[in-house]
DNA sequence: TTGTACGCGTTATCAT
DNA sequence: ATGATAACGCGTACAA
């Protein structure tokens, strides 16, 4: 099996110096027209390519972005992975994808791979690492950004949605409906974001004097919707209103009771989400809920990574809090 | 910034030689229990990781498997992906993930990314690279699998699904039902195994003396699907049977049918789907639809790569047609 | 078993 | 503008 082509190669095809070769490839660099057209021209012919692996063991600059995430196959974790591998793409990055799982340590064993692999920096989607492994790849020199991740450790950045806001946002929504029985459906995962959503609906409504009945179950997703709608939905007090930790959640809540309990939403029952997933808009659910700026998630993380590095910055605390847009559909009366 | 820890300083914290160090880290690799530990403890200590780069730089084995793909937010490619990835990460493998669109050369500049890193190998799941480049990653060692390509390139592994059979056997189903209008739902991608259910389906039901309405439009997803569905159901001889060639067109299909034209699935329309996401057995869809092996397909995939290098295998084509298996649920009368 | 010396492919530095 | 040389961090053949 035949080896891949080096800069050396290319030299002696081109007759120059392996400098040459280098320079032609460094943008900027000080190379003649003549120099740098014979080299392209015998690089072309003979396939060559920079081999990354190397020119990162020289520059400590891999180009590599460690995503940590997991359930990936979930649409709001997959589009938000879409968006920031375009946007890595965009800047010249490149994407490694680490799949990890609710586990011990998962999460760590990820980070020590991006470190193995001296990825410039890793996006944590799922999970939270030790603290020590977050230490270990700051010092490092890793940049490290957590997204809807809980942590007050200083040095990465954190982007959030806050989400609290938004949940005493669908409680005023609920009450101009004139729903009287407030629920929250949640999974018993515990993640901070979809903890923050619920405290905050339970919150707003307390304010108000309002209870909140509030279901867990399972991990965040369709069939545990289900059962927290069966649970919810057989309560003697039932609910006419709930609030969904995410879509996920939201449809199967509205499926049980549309199917199973046989309630119309939105005149017995109303029904919000959150994320805006593409199924939220489709005409079986026309979910009201919650948009996360995915786009604005992604360029505000690869902004990060490439701006440069502030010296000793490892005391900042950066912390973005971003705003959820309210998309109005059909599973909430009035509008 | 502190940079990362090399070998040099654990030889030195451990008082033992650099070889020693890599050795330590070497499987099978011979060292004394004592050395060993005195490496492990000082590596521990410092927090020293090997530099995969650095070793791939020596063993020409990146361990860096590329997966190119578009659309990487569906649901079906982004379940495939979970799997591939969790399959690589089991076999000591890292996956980089690069997002393809649909504009010329897309896929061709993702392979040279993919030389750029020497990775190991490149698992196509979208597009079809030029003859060249697939030559250039063959020659360079690089091993390519292409899923649900079509393809006659001697060199990569190809796994795809049997789609004609598929369509065959849905056809069955449909006449079973007791369908007599039947209709086909694409978009327009010409993505070859889309073509090969359309194909399929219009072949087998020729061979039935019936002709078969086929209806195309946009990308292959839900939107594309209602505007399918309303060409299809605004037609004289309105179809009562209707094959999609994948679950995003069909939950369209089933929305616009229920929804706008007030039809009754499957009562007066039967409507099947290909891929088995997620969203299929929605109660919303109960969508009876074709399970593409996912898991076996990763499974083959990876252990494609994992196989030893035949010498000069360049000449021998490599194919793999899998089984879809059927997965019965209620969008079809009967059963 | 252990250490020395070299090479992997690249960029950076320093002459010229 | 160009070429020679060092250095990056690692694996390994060879000698001890």
């Amino acid at each position: 099996m035949k080896d891949f082509v080096s800069a050396q190669e290319v030299a002696e095809k081109a007759g120059v110096s392996r400098s040459a070769v280098s320079r032609a490839f460094t943008p900027g660099a000080s190379v003649s027209a003549k120099t740098r057209r014979r080299v392209m021209d015998a690089a072309e012919a003979l396939g060559y390519h920079v081999n990354h692996l190397a020119r990162g063991l020289m520059t400590n600059e891999s180009g590599i972005v460690c995503l940590i995430v997991s359930e990936l196959g979930t649409p709001f974790r997959s589009s938000l992975i879409r968006a920031i591998t375009q946007q890595l793409q965009n800047s010249g990055k490149i994407a490694m994808l680490i799949n990890t799982d609710r586990s011990d340590g998962s999460v760590d064993r990820a980070l020590r791979q991006a470190i193995h692999y001296r990825a410039d920096a890793s996006i944590i989607l799922s999970g939270l690492p030790d603290k020590s492994i977050t230490q270990l790849c700051l010092r490092n020199g890793q940049r490290l950004v957590l997204i809807n991740r809980d942590d007050d450790q200083p040095g990465p950045l954190r982007i959030n949605i806050d989400d609290r806001e938004a949940a005493s946002r669908i409680l005023t929504a609920f009450m101009r409906a004139g729903c009287q029985q407030l629920a929250f459906a949640n999974s018993e995962v515990g993640t901070p974001s979809l903890m923050a959503r619920e405290r905050g609906f339970v919150a707003a409504a307390a304010a108000l004097g309002i209870e909140v009945t509030v279901e867990r179950h399972g991990s965040t997703g369709y069939e545990a919707g289900k059962v927290v709608a069966q649970r919810l939905l057989t309560r003697t007090k039932r609910p006419d209103a709930i609030f969904c930790a995410n879509d996920l959640l939201a449809c199967g809540v509205m499926d049980a009771a549309r199917h199973q309990f046989k309630i119309s939403v939105p005149d017995q029952l109303c029904i919000a989400g959150f994320d805006d997933i593409e199924q939220a808009s489709w005409s079986s659910y026309e979910l009201t809920t919650f948009a996360q700026p995915v786009e604005t998630v992604a360029r505000e993380a690869v902004a990060f990574l490439a701006s440069p590095a502030l010296q000793e910055d490892a005391g900042e605390v950066r912390s973005l809090k971003l705003h959820a847009e309210l998309v109005w559909r059909g599973s909430i009366r009035g509008g």
